[in-house]
DNA sequence: CAGAATCCGCCGCGATACTG
DNA sequence: CAGTATCGCGGCGGATTCTG
């Protein structure tokens, strides 16, 4: 069983066509914010401040690493203005967009069956 | 902002509705098998040696503590037989089929934009 | 056969400090 | 404002060992 650089797991290749086309898709959202930054991109462009704002606290640091990662799958654009001070924006690709029924179906899911008192434990 | 005791996003329960009931389901997605767990177990009834053979080359710690976590979350049914030797079959409840549209959409955007080259690194 | 218990390595994440 | 660089910890997952 091959074992991935990054070690997820890449290694359903061959026959087990679906285990590969899900890790695939788990690979890009995996991460801590990934799916809040990609649901709050949503039908939206977004600035790199207003995005640490919408998450509260988390670094720096953190973001910038996610956001990277996220335009290097290929999932979100970033569009920089050469302006005093730095702007930039952030925004789904179409292969984002195309990722919004996986967050839809997530969200639809914690609707129906996510109770605060289920998740709220301090 | 709140932080959960397993230390993962559940603080997003007042106005930012979508993001609380994404973080719930992430939660009980969140783990290294979860999702080919389910998958497999989609439509079938399954032993958990048929699970482990499934999945390769995984302890049986971890298989277990992944099958123990989703029983808890109450997605997954663990049907023991008093047998020797023990026989022990897994399925999914009816919350656990209702995940399988977040599976499905994973596994579609994985079958548009999942091609080999950009997955297997090793 | 299906686990429980224990120990350990790794890396993802956060905190902090510094830059153009 | 929007980053980069570095460091350190915690927790998940894997390996191993032991049971009914």
């Amino acid at each position: 069983m091959k074992v991935c650089k990054d070690g997820f797991q890449k290694e359903f290749i061959n026959d087990q066509t679906d285990m590969y086309t899900i890790a695939f898709t788990q690979n890009i959202l995996s991460g801590r914010w990934k799916y809040f930054i990609l649901w709050y991109l949503k039908g939206h462009t977004r600035r790199y401040s207003d995005i640490k704002a919408f998450l509260g606290d988390l670094s720096q640091g953190s973001l910038s690493k996610q956001l990277r990662e996220l335009e290097k799958d290929g999932v979100i654009k970033r569009k920089v203005y050469p302006v005093v001070p730095p702007k930039v924006e952030y925004s789904l690709t179409d292969k984002g967009t195309a990722l919004m029924p996986v967050l839809d179906a997530m969200n639809s899911f914690g609707k129906t069956f996510g109770e605060q008192a289920d998740i709220i434990r301090e």
